[in-house]
RNA sequence: GCGCCCGUAGCUCAGCUGGAUAGAGUACUGCCCUCCGAAGGCAGGGGUCACAAGUUCGAAUCCUGUCGGGCGCGCCA
């Protein structure tokens, strides 16, 4: 709708010699946008402002221009200007009707524009190393990425969603032995547990349950000796001596078990973990189509191979033992190790060759979401995909802050280490998993989020997804009672009959119904999720308002069809809103 | 110290690519069920858009600085 004025404007001012070319580098479609005050009619430009300057000649002036210059169009009833020089269009009610026509007839497809041949996107997000259950921070990346890829599926693209799976490298190594030791434990080992290991308590579950037929239990002598002393807290200053502790623990674990058999255990609790992980995004309504492993890149040899090319075109170079690479020359503050003195290539080695094997599957767009607290990553990866060839542009990063969780108007404490931190399975035991969806993007992903349990959990009008899954359910409750006093709608008698929803509240909900494709698209754009929360709220107050304004069951036939028929589209539209948030929209409640 | 994000009503937050009188929810006050779900609706008060300069016909929005908050700055991930 917002287009077809934005045309209308464009071709009048095409035909304008004198504005044609000062307006040539406007994009049309940014100076028509929807009025704030029904007053100001439905749309307006400013674009008479625009040019005002570089024509010379008064705001005023050239919108009387532009408006004798517009074509005529049915779905326009009225252009006037008004206050500095705004061009405010009215439009006639029959476009509105056409809108109601629409969505009944594309249904779910209402607001989803067609399939776009390109670019292709890969969006990864989440990518919380399987080393324990995902917490609730993770829960607002996955909720925030699951409905980004929803829009941008709406929109058109081609998308594939990602989860990069980091099991390769030391932290397996620490999580691998962290299962044998409570494994030995169980065998009635007391060596004491690192302070450095995973200290959950699913480790234990996991120790109880992995398959370790033909490994041998340890001696507690067997195991210590020699070792250096752990940590003996979790302050900072101790914190090398309790890593050394726990790298010399595994070092031992695979001396007494064998390389094979510590993989063994160490595989069986990655392979634990994902599977949970898994299980819960599944649960949660989160959709991945590949589960990219780090090792997968590490066992090819691909790593090893653009280091190679790198190392190659003389790139990289040696310093104090280590290998660099030379991430200021793309920008970057410092230079970044990609192989440790030890030998041990570092993530960002892995990360480089990861994206770079994004676009070499074909993806053009690559979208990574990441927890705040990453972004001084984004210009090193975006450095190792220039390093490799292509255009540090070709990645776009979404960065999300941070969730504090509050209940009784007081912030829960979440430590990891401590194991206090709430996982997102129990977040959606306790509030269910609409109002999760829903309350993590509510929020503009740059803006901390407090996630309030007690108002997630209400089941009344504080609760903004109630309220919008009350209104859906309110107009399937309409059609049922119809249904009891033995009447039915008729859809043709009434669209036919359109011109009986005159009334403000009924025009109101109809200009909103057909904002929605606009607000799909502006939402996708932005990778901004919060504006259709925002905006199904607003529909949903609409369609409440009315309600209460007037009865839809009214004897006179046509006057009672058309209102269904505005029933059933905005039915409709919420339904449509909420499948992209991934929230579901109940018959009743 | 340097970099990124944030600062809008008592509280939680929207505000697009600069536009017309600054918006919701919540809380507070009062009203509306002989009627399709009151899990709803209506009305009211509540603001120096952190602060200061600047660009512009026009700034909550863009630029610079100051103050306040969060995060990040490893041969960790």
């Amino acid at each position: 709708m917002k287009r077809l004025v934005a045309n209308l404007v464009n071709d009048a001012l095409a035909s304008l010699p004198e504005l044609k070319e000062a307006a040539a580098d406007l994009s049309m479609e940014s100076t028509v946008e929807r009025t704030r005050d029904a007053s100001h009619g439905h749309f307006s430009t400013n674009v008479a402002m625009r040019l005002a300057k570089a024509v010379r000649k008064s705001p005023r002036d050239i919108a009387t221009s532009i408006i004798a210059a517009l074509a005529e169009n049915d779905s326009v009833e009225k252009v006037e200007i008004a206050g500095p020089g705004f061009i405010n269009f009215y439009l006639s009610p029959a476009a509105f009707h056409a809108v109601i026509a629409t969505i009944l007839d594309q249904g779910e497809n209402y607001g989803r524009q067609a399939a776009k041949s390109g670019p292709k996107i890969l969006l990864e997000f989440i990518s919380a190393n399987p080393t324990g259950p995902l917490h609730v921070g993770h829960g607002r990346l996955a909720a925030y990425g699951a409905t980004i890829g929803n829009l941008l599926e709406a929109t058109g693209y081609p998308v594939s969603r990602e989860y990069y799976v980091n099991d390769a490298g030391r932290q397996m190594d620490i999580l691998g032995v962290s299962v044998w030791l409570r494994w030995q434990e169980l065998q009635g080992s007391d060596v004491p547990f690192p302070q450095a290991g995973y200290r959950g308590d699913y480790i234990r579950e996991i120790a109880a349950a992995i398959d370790t037929a033909g490994i041998a239990n340890a001696t507690s002598e067997a195991i210590l000796d020699g070792l250096p002393a752990d940590g003996v807290s979790n302050d900072a200053e101790e914190k090398d001596a309790r890593e050394a502790y726990v790298e010399a623990l595994a070092a031992r674990a695979k001396e007494l078990l064998g390389e094979e058999n510590f993989d063994r255990i160490r595989q069986q609790s990655i392979d634990s973990i994902l599977a949970d992980i898994e299980d819960d995004l599944a649960g949660f309504g989160v959709k991945i189509d590949t589960w990219f492993s780090e090792q997968s890149l590490t066992r090819t040899g691909r790593i090893d191979d653009a280091l190679a090319v790198l190392k190659e075109r003389g790139i990289l170079y040696e310093k104090d033992g280590a290998t660099w690479f030379p991430a200021t020359d793309y920008g970057d503050e410092k230079d970044r190790v990609v192989i440790r003195a030890n030998g041990v290539k570092t993530y960002f080695a892995s990360d480089i060759v990861y994206h770079f094997d994004k676009r070499e599957r074909g993806f053009d767009h690559l979208i990574d979401i990441l927890g705040a607290d990453h972004h001084g990553y984004v210009s090193r990866v975006r450095a190792g995909l220039e390093a490799m060839g292509y255009k540090g542009d070709d990645l776009e990063v979404e960065l999300v802050q941070f969730v504090a969780l509050f209940r009784d108007g007081e912030k829960v404490a979440m430590t990891t280490r401590g194991g206090t931190f709430v996982t997102l399975r129990q977040l959606r035991e306790e509030v269910g998993n609409d109002a999760a969806r829903f309350y993590y993007v509510s929020r503009s992903n740059d803006q901390h989020l407090d996630f309030d349990l007690d108002i997630a959990k209400s089941q009344s009008n504080d609760n903004p997804v109630f309220y919008i899954q009350y209104a859906h359910a309110r107009i399937a409750s309409v059609f049922r009672q119809l249904a009891d006093k033995s009447l039915a709608w008729d859809r043709t008698n009434g669209q036919d009959n359109m011109a009986e929803l005159s009334e403000s509240h009924e025009k109101t909900l109809m200009t909103s119904l057909s904002r929605y494709p606009e607000v799909i698209e502006l939402s996708a754009n932005n990778r901004a999720p919060q504006h259709l929360v925002h905006y199904l709220r607003d529909l949903a107050n609409d369609f409440h308002s009315w309600y209460n304004a007037q009865f839809f069951i009214v004897d006179e036939a046509n006057q009672r069809d058309a209102r269904l028929t505005l029933c059933a589209a905005t039915r409709t539209v919420i339904a449509n809103g909420l499948t992209i948030l991934g929230v579901s929209a109940p018959e009743s409640m």
